[in-house]
DNA sequence: ACATTCACG
DNA sequence: ACGTACGTGAATGTC
């Protein structure tokens, strides 16, 4: 058995049919849509790496009516048009097929069907094993022993494959893969437009087969059926059933041959389908390449990694590197260890690996006299020597200054980092997608070398396999470093790069590392006290519902209000009812159940998120070391997670207590800078408006003078309420105005709030205009700009969707406003932390907040901090209005306010 | 895995 | 007519 060969055969237009309702659309940069063939192949890989088949084929329909089809829609009209996004994938389909060496197998006047019976019978016939993949049941009629039905299912991203031989045939639907035609041609399928038999449907179907066991059978005893209503449509539709047993029987007598020589399993991964995927932009199936292409040229098989059995060879190869030379590395970090290294040297690449603990259970006791201990000490000393000395190229720079020296950054360069300048909308980088976006080159990527996607490093499927992922890494960072800064040059984002977002990644480090205290005590405290309240308001919202339901469930919880309780509002998600803050506020002042709901909500969250939620990473220091992130948002901001230190509560004072436990060590203080309206004023300075430049230079309540010019009335009488509404307009203008967005925020008619937008307009024209301008240059480019430089893609502006293109307009509006704010405040946290370092003091910066920056300040040090605080804030850029800043000290995070 | 909700700027 | 404010992350429930 296992000497007999194998053949896959693919049901070319069934599957691309199912990839493309089962992938979500997918386009390439020039907006051709790439989901099916994406999903085929993705389909194809998984069934090549599990049949590993010695010839392949996929077999489609040629688009001309055939003889069935003739039958079928000189009886019903035409076939339904073939969706216009899936028609244009299919030629190009075929292209990548021809490209991949893969024979395509199609005749005018068959179907695809009538092929692959033909060409499966007649391999089965010779002997050969058989794998028919395709989205159709249909092919069921064919499986016999040596003849498997793979049908693929695409469900959640995950693909899984049906398989039938004829037992699992009969087990799903009872029958013999022959008479599956006898039930088909009664049931009929919409989808293959056999009409089958009116009034029967699959339980009838299945139940006649299962008595008589063949169509003619059940004629021959038709006037036997009970029911009445099948019986006559029986006798009715003779001539339908045999035209649709027509219909679904798949030929295997056809004039069809296949040429095994030329359908070889092998060669796929030509230079040609290499290019074509890249046009299409598959970068994850990029990785199949690596063997065929790359492999054989690469820098692995060329002999040019080395894995090195002893560390003082490796220290050796290091000291080769002269002052200044480039290097490309890669270190493998766990938690606060160093568990291996990778450099590349001009087109070599060392790795060395700290040999592995062999029993865990002793390693708690373990001490640097050990081995290991004692080597992960040499080899830090080595890559900390050679940090100082060389060029460094790496990725993710942040997670390994433990192990480099901190004084020679301007010779860093982080491939990452740039990777994000270049482009901001990612949702994550890797040294393969680099590779192969910015070198062209095809490596293997951590899903397949790792076992692990979602560590950084961790274990490796084997040791060889973890070396070859470092090296790639190593020899990665350093090819893209070149490629990648002539890029940012091109882009003008070099400075950005050099003199902020490289010294910056320094300054994170640093904050991470310090972390900020937080009382567990208190905390538990904290949490403690909202269990009675929450309590308390789940049995009375129960009580008044007169059910006991889950009030976490906004599905549970929408019925309830809404069809039990009869409240009114309607549907506002896709899934129900919306039981959003904004819609129950509407409805509490005359529902008392509505109110306690909101206050449930409030506590719980408070109780979830932060109470339990902030306890779980306070460490044995005490202190909570959040991550910072620098390569997430597409704006330039910094972004903050494990946990989020950026949205501890503020705005009402319940949730504000919780900042009484971010407290200072003992012997310093919190200082808390935050900008006043930073985007407000980089708005009056990009916008050059001089009336709102006017506005900030008179040195008052902005909302207020806002009111004062928009709504025509002497300042000393502007009411509450024209201050709020001016205030919203100002948050709207940055946010990309729309009167929609602001008649919600503001509950007032569009109308007024295009009247408002108006008039604020009229106000200050100058921000029209630049806004004007940003909406129309981002067009033009298809890109904003931050006024350092900082680029956003915005590829929304091209849809042709109404609300797509609407969004990019508000979003080609507000990023090069926070972007630029995002700039500013990175350019004085650099220089914050750098005056603090330079006078030699013992206070730490150690939070960010987007526009708010802490300081835990030595008590002594309070007057030097306070100065270089502000005075580095004030004077990270110059704009035409100054830029003020708030300052706050106090004992712990909620008293600087 | 995806949607909803809500915390912050 | 379209149906929304910009940027994030975490917890929870539902499929």
């Amino acid at each position: 058995m296992s000497e007999s060969r194998k053949l896959v055969l693919i049901d070319g237009h069934s599957i691309l049919n199912r990839a493309f309702y089962g992938v979500p659309m997918l386009s390439n940069a020039q907006g051709f849509p790439t989901n099916a063939i994406y999903g085929f192949l993705n389909i194809l890989f998984k069934i090549l790496e599990e049949e590993k088949p010695d010839y392949l084929a996929v077999a489609f329909d040629v688009h001309a009516p055939t003889f069935r089809h003739q039958i079928y829609e000189a009886y019903k009209g035409t076939r339904k048009a073939m969706p216009e996004e899936l028609r244009v994938q299919v030629p190009v389909m075929k292209d990548v097929l021809r490209a991949m060496n893969i024979v395509i197998v199609e005749q005018a006047g068959l179907e695809a069907d009538d092929i692959l019976g033909t060409l499966a019978k007649r391999a089965a016939a010779e002997g050969i094993r058989v794998s028919l993949v395709s989205g159709d049941r249909d092919l069921l009629q064919i499986a016999d022993n040596s003849i498997k039905i793979r049908i693929p299912k695409t469900k959640q991203g995950r693909t899984e494959i049906e398989d039938y031989y004829p037992q699992d045939v009969e087990r799903a639907y009872g029958v013999t893969p022959e008479q599956f035609i006898d039930l088909k041609a009664l049931m009929g399928d919409t989808s293959d437009n056999i009409p089958g038999v009116p009034k029967v449907g699959e339980k009838t179907a299945a139940e006649l087969m299962a008595q008589y066991g063949s169509l003619e059978n059940i004629y021959a005893h038709v006037e036997e059926i009970s029911k009445k209503s099948i019986r006559e449509s029986l006798r009715e539709n003779r001539d339908l059933a045999d035209l649709s047993k027509t219909l679904a029987t798949i030929k295997t007598d056809c004039e069809v041959r296949l040429d095994y020589d030329r359908a070889k399993a092998e060669g796929y991964f030509t230079q040609e389908a290499y290019g074509l995927f890249k046009q299409l932009e598959f970068r994850n199936l990029l990785s199949h390449f690596e063997k065929d292409t790359v492999g054989n040229n690469g820098p692995e098989a060329a002999g040019h990694f080395h894995c090195c059995d002893d560390l003082k060879d490796f220290a050796g190869q290091l000291r080769r590197v002269r002052e200044g030379d480039r290097v490309g590395s890669y270190l493998a970090v766990e938690g606060n260890r160093l568990l291996g290294a990778a450099v590349c040297i001009g087109t070599e690449t060392f790795f060395y690996r700290v040999a592995e603990q062999e029993d865990g259970q002793l390693s708690l006791f373990d001490a640097s006299d050990r081995k290991d201990g004692g080597e992960e000490a040499e080899l830090r000393e080595a890559v900390r020597e050679l940090s100082g000395r060389a060029k460094l190229s790496t990725f993710d720079i942040k997670g390994q200054y433990d192990f480099l020296q901190q004084d020679n950054i301007e010779n860093y360069f982080d491939i990452l980092i740039a990777a994000y300048l270049l482009n901001p909308l990612k949702s994550d980088y890797d040294p393969e997608s680099i590779a192969s976006e910015h070198l062209s080159l095809m490596i293997p990527g951590r899903t397949e070398l790792l076992e692990r996607s979602s560590l950084k490093t961790a274990s490796a499927a084997s040791p060889e396999k973890f070396a070859q992922y470092c090296c790639y890494a190593a020899y990665v960072s350093s090819c893209a470093a070149g490629v990648l800064w002539d890029k940012l040059r091109d882009a003008g984002m070099d400075r950005l790069m050099s003199e902020i977002e490289m010294p910056l990644s320094l300054v994170l480090y640093d904050m991470e590392k310090e972390g900020v205290e937080v009382r567990r005590e208190e905390l538990k405290a904290y949490g403690d006290a909202l269990i009675q309240r929450i309590q308390e308001l789940e049995k009375s919202i129960c009580d008044q519902a007169g059910v006991s339901f889950n009030i976490n469930s906004p599905k549970q919880l929408g019925e309830i209000l809404f069809d039990q309780m009869h409240l009114p509002g309607g549907k506002k998600t896709k899934t129900g009812y919306s039981t959003a803050a904004d819609v129950l506020e509407k409805l509490a002042a005359d529902h008392p159940i509505v109110k306690d709901i909101l206050e449930y909500r409030g506590l719980t969250k408070l109780k979830s998120t932060y109470a339990d939620g902030l306890a779980v990473f306070i460490g044995e220091d005490d202190r909570i070391h959040t991550n910072f992130n620098q390569t997430i948002t597409a704006t330039g901001r910094i972004s903050s997670t494990e946990p989020n230190l950026q949205n501890i509560p503020m705005r009402m004072e319940l949730g504000r207590r919780i900042r009484k436990v971010f407290v200072p060590r003992k012997g310093y203080e919190f200082m808390d800078a935050d900008y006043s309206q930073i985007e407000l004023r980089v708005l009056a300075h990009m916008s050059g408006d001089e009336q709102l430049i006017e506005a900030y230079h008179a040195d008052q309540d902005i909302h207020r003078i806002t009111a004062s010019k928009v709504f025509h009335t002497p300042f000393e009488q502007v009411t509450d309420l024209q201050r709020r509404n001016a205030k919203a307009v100002n948050f709207g203008i940055v946010y990309g105005i729309s009167s929609f967005g602001l008649s919600q925020d503001l509950s007032i008619s569009r109308k007024e709030a295009a009247e408002y937008i108006e008039q604020y307009f009229a106000t200050y024209p100058k921000v029209k205009e630049f806004l004007d301008g940003l909406v129309s240059e981002a067009k033009e480019k298809g890109y904003t700009t931050t006024m350092f430089g900082r680029r956003r893609p915005i590829p929304e502006l091209s849809s042709s969707n109404f609300m797509q293109r609407s969004f990019g307009e508000r979003v080609a509006m507000n990023s090069p406003i926070q972007g630029t704010a995002a700039d500013i405040i990175k350019i004085a946290m650099i220089r914050v932390w750098k005056a603090l370092k330079e006078a030699g003091l013992r206070s730490r910066l150690i939070l960010q907040v987007h526009d708010e920056l802490v300081i835990e300040t030595l008590l002594s040090e309070e007057e030097q901090v306070r100065k270089i605080l502000t005075d580095n804030m004030r004077e990270a850029a110059h704009l035409a209005v100054t830029l003020e800043v708030d300052l706050h000290t106090g004992e712990n995070w909620y008293e600087t306010k």
